[in-house]
DNA sequence: ATTCTCATGTAATTGGTTACATGATTGC
DNA sequence: GCAATCATGTAACCAATTACATGAGAAT
């Protein structure tokens, strides 16, 4: 059984604990999604696929009144979840519109790296903004790996927002240094 | 006139020199293709498309006895670019495994952690080779900012590389420590 | 001769987002 | 009473990959 890309962000949510489709977008949407986002038209669909499969199975919990159904994992879905975790990673997919415009920017115009980097620059420092938000709003119960992820996207951004710092610092310099000569 | 993602990466390309959807496409394999890929399903079509908006135009141009399309930026195109370039950054779209399963880890096994470490580090080791051997081979014509693009490339995934390393350390430290403790 | 690279395209399928639709419950 | 949140789902649409199809010229 191979697991699909939403399947895989699914069966891992459930190997943490049992939870709803709309658990599980929620989980997602403040934890995943800066590396693997998924919407409701491909959660519920791909719950469905998963049962149906015997990977997860569905139970009819109510919460307060509210009725919702909770899955949790079978045996074969843990194991189906350990395979994965185990085998060779294949799903590295990437649009990047910072690095597309820094990439380009020599057929733009003079000024345009040092706008794509500055522009860069400040993306990554928002992105690590968000996520240090995200960090203090985690409790003590959170995952120490699900924390390591978080922690590795902060110094992350962090880094690159200080590369392209440095990028800029020796685009200026040499940009000064060739006005003098003239 | 709106950019689709393909769009972008064709204009940008052709911002640099004319060029056939056939060279189009070798340059994002052997460039973009990290953080921006493109398929022949996609160029093809979106080459027409952007010809029909005025923002390309496409010239029957052979080498040797091959008959082939050179397209070109017509000044429509050229602001397009330059548009596109100073916009708001928009798409950031990733899936990237290693964090997924890095993610997880706590959810699999106890083992789980080292192993995604290492296999994570692994992989940015692998990238930053492949890159280094493209750097090795772009000659002194290539862009500055293509090959700043470059050696952000072999940088960030030096630097990943580098942090999963010293998570793992980290982890076999207190690993140890705990064992004593017992 | 045969293989490789250049070169262009389309069809089928997959995967995914967005928007829509619905409705109950809880907290203010 | 009203808004926010919980909760589940589908339909329309869009984007993209993969595989297929074709063919010619260049290199060995």
């Amino acid at each position: 059984m191979k697991l699909s890309a939403t399947g895989r962000v699914i069966l891992g949510m459930l190997g943490f604990r049992p939870m709803s489709g709309y658990e599980i977008k929620a989980l997602v949407d403040s934890s995943t999604r800066f590396f693997w986002a998924a919407s409701y038209g491909q959660i519920y669909p791909e719950l469905r696929r998963l049962a149906d499969a015997g990977l997860i199975e569905g139970e009819e919990l109510a919460r307060g009144g509210r009725k919702r159904t909770v899955f949790e994992l079978t045996p074969a879905g843990r194991e189906a979840l350990a395979a994965w975790h185990a085998s060779e990673t294949e799903i590295q997919e990437t649009r990047d519109e910072t690095m597309l415009k820094l990439f380009f920017a020599d057929a733009v115009g003079s000024d345009a790296p040092e706008h794509a980097l500055e522009a860069k620059r400040d993306h990554h420092r928002g992105v690590a903004q968000q996520l240090r938000e995200i960090q203090a709003g985690k409790g003590p119960e959170t995952p120490a790996s699900a924390m390591r992820t978080l922690r590795l996207g902060i110094d992350w951004n962090d880094w690159v927002a200080g590369w392209c710092e440095r990028e800029l610092a020796d685009l200026r310099d040499r940009e000064s240094k060739s006005k003098r000569r003239k």
